[in-house]
DNA sequence: ATGATTTATGTACGTCCTTCATAATGAAGG
DNA sequence: CCTTCATTATGAAGGACGTACATAAATCAT
């Protein structure tokens, strides 16, 4: 993740002072015979703004090795302790297949920063706890994590803040929504291979 | 990348009606032990509005096959016509490393969607333009995707449009300034270093 | 008890992205 | 011309994320 932060981004000034980026716009603009230009502007910056957060991230955990997926487990960890937390609950906490969670646990707990315990009330579910080193590596991790936000959120009013928070979350509800949408009206597709699947519910809420 | 739709985030409305993820705020708070928890929050609902707008993008292209990376060159190549464009170019606006796109390409290219043609100033230089196939496939998939976009910001205004899209490029435009910083101040270590040539940038699709 | 469901995980893939090394070309200078 | 250096694309490896399907163990339901 290094190299790349050259020159890029052709960022701009609109009508209203607000920044767009020229090349995103032309892509957008042509692709959609300039109807939803707009909404695809936004959506391409949301992207741009996802990987500016991880490379920010990425950076603040410069040599401590610890990719994005794994942090994002060892920092739900720490915020909910007691006895530790299922596989089960971070997948969906997190949003992305047990599957995969039980990877990242298989790392963490590979470099020593997590440990699996039973269940004592279901010996089918596993707990994953932080160990103290998990809890030494949060704490150095911490400084400089703040350091690169701010750097990132440069800038920024709280109201800004607040504002973007806010958006993106309605765009991920929004998501939600249209997806348990499409899944009760049984609908979409099937071309291909497949997938509908359903993994991960767990409907509670 | 199907699933998960269900859950995801305990959305609730705080004091100025905004929303807010409940468990990443309570993530965050204890990572940060109070401080710019904010920031951090923020930051985490971007990841979670990435996702959401890649997930739709994927639902979009739904059989059609086509992964993230290989759609962002096709619209860019879509958006640039005339003889064609080079790799590196491509890698420059799309902020990933040359490598990767030659990936992407090949991928394109045996799907018949793209066609590398010899550059006649350089003959070093390799130029991907779009195939009949491929702006027919384009196309096809202008529809859903707009469809899909459409969903993902339902009930957005186009101010609030405009607004996401300016926070979102402020916090690429920070990221570039802040690394490209680090690299003059000798700031980080390094790496490789070389390299790649290029960019990064934002701006994706 | 029998069978269905859930929980975690093994296995197998696919995609993205990176770094390092290499071949061909281009640019500069002796 | 030939040497040297930079650049362009790509081959070779590898890491990480995330998915789907299948399996084993445990729990739940009847």
């Amino acid at each position: 993740m290094k190299d790349v932060h050259k020159s890029s981004a052709d960022v701009e000034h609109d009508d209203e002072g607000f920044l767009y980026d020229s090349r995103a716009r032309a892509a957008m603009t042509s692709f959609t015979a300039g109807e939803d230009t707009l909404a695809l502007e936004a959506a391409a910056a949301v992207r741009a703004a996802a990987r500016a957060v991880e490379r920010m991230r990425a950076h603040g955990a410069e040599g401590r090795g610890l990719s994005a997926g794994a942090l994002d487990i060892l920092v739900r960890l720490n915020a909910s302790p007691g006895e530790g937390t299922s596989i089960g609950e971070l997948a969906q906490a997190a949003g992305v297949s047990s599957r995969n969670v039980t990877g990242l646990v298989d790392t963490l707990e590979r470099d020593g920063l997590v440990l699996r315990v039973p269940d004592r009330h279901d010996r089918r579910s596993v707990l994953a706890r932080l160990t103290p080193e998990g809890q030494a590596w949060i704490e150095s991790f911490r400084r400089p994590t703040q350091v690169a936000m701010a750097a990132v959120f440069r800038d920024f009013t709280s109201a800004e803040l607040s504002q973007l928070r806010h958006l993106c979350l309605r765009l991920a509800d929004n998501q939600n929504r249209a997806f348990r949408h499409l899944e009760q009206t049984g609908g979409t597709d099937g071309g291909t291979g497949g997938d509908t699947g359903g993994d991960t519910d767990g409907a509670r809420s």
